[in-house]
DNA sequence: GTGCTTAACCGAATGGCGTTCGGTTAAGAT
DNA sequence: ATCTTAACCGAACGCCATTCGGTTAAGCAC
């Protein structure tokens, strides 16, 4: 049996597995992940120190392709809609790696460089330095929120039978599944920025 | 050792004591249930089909207890604002049940009545037909979404050690810990209110 | 080449978890 | 006194991440 010995792992080649199990099968078995990779699971913990990292490393990939705000001179509020936009769109294309990134907080540094930047717009646009983090704060749980609504399956809302009148006939008059959610993403994003904008002490651009 | 046979376990006592187990050790595992009930984890399943069972009756139990608009002819953002302060002061109450009711969908009828009502206000407030189940979609997001950064722990925007200074700045200008969320909430919420306000079709209340 | 070191790998075992199953006890009806 | 049956229990089962003791072969020194 016993094949080549040097390099039948790598890191990359783990994430891009771990990605592939996640996205198929919707969670991530070290089992699973060690199969597709033609390994015993034990070997996997040769190149990660397990599960989570695994996990980790994939938030800090997906980071990685985020458009930065570039901080020109560009409107602020562009500036944050096209961050929130490129954040959400690169979780949508991994729906079921959301629950995974959720269910584990956070500790690579790199994911706070795209938050750092949104700070440093919201001071430059006059928010006061005390609210600065406040603002992050919203904008981080409406992305978070947005994600998990996405991640959701669609029969959450499904109608409960007369119970719920309203609910079914608004379920009825809106887009279904995926557009409901870019759609309500959309519309809450624009919402939470006019209201930022109105909040912003007058005599700023 | 056979103590009395008759009603050692009901249902109530099975959430109670889960709700004890997640509030003190932060999660909650069959063996831990049924050390505190005085049972044994198999007695469990003869009043709850399982684990999954237990967190959906713990999740209608939370809704059981929010305050619902009451549709009378006070304002309707009044009321959205009310609701969902109410909702994010019940998930405050045991945050570290936020995680388990999110990695699952809900099932329980009860949770919809709530959005029902809130479907209700927005289409009486004047919103396109169309636009209710986004706008109810939005408002879920950022609740589940502030909820999460409720039952995060601080330590999640630590200083990266110079590596993002507006970040840090932003950081120590705020309120800390559970101050700092229960701000952002609220300061996220007006905004919101605000920006679907400014979207209501003219001529309306 | 021969022998040494060592990174990479594997199978088997460990421990924690939710859940199931076969049997036992005793409460309540007849 | 007997029967029925809900409630309970211990012992398993299956799935999971992780650890451990060994084995293989690549790279290097000589």
């Amino acid at each position: 049996m016993t094949q080549r010995r040097r390099r039948l792992l790598d890191v990359e080649a783990i994430l891009d597995a771990a990605l592939a199990c996640i996205d198929e099968r919707g969670r991530l078995t070290m089992a699973d992940l060690a199969t597709r990779l033609g390994t015993s699971a034990s070997s996997i913990y040769h190149h990660v120190s397990g599960r989570p990292e695994i996990v980790e490393l994939l938030r800090e990939r997906l980071v990685a392709h985020l458009e930065i705000p570039p901080l020109d001179r560009s409107d602020w509020g562009d500036q944050v809609v096209s961050w929130m936009r490129s954040y959400r769109r690169a979780l949508a294309e991994h729906p079921n790696l959301i629950p995974l990134l959720s269910e584990q907080t956070m500790t690579a540094g790199s994911v706070l460089v795209g938050y750092d930047r949104v700070a440093g717009l919201l001071g430059t646009a006059g928010f006061p330095e005390e609210q600065v983090m406040l603002w992050v704060s919203v904008l981080d749980s409406y992305a978070l929120g947005a994600a998990l609504d996405l991640a959701a399956p669609d029969e959450v809302w499904r109608a409960s039978g007369g119970d719920t009148p309203a609910l079914d006939a608004a379920l009825r008059a809106a887009p279904q599944g995926r557009a409901r959610a870019d759609a309500a993403f959309e519309l809450g994003l624009e919402a939470l920025l006019a209201g930022m904008r109105s909040r912003l002490p007058v005599g700023l651009i």
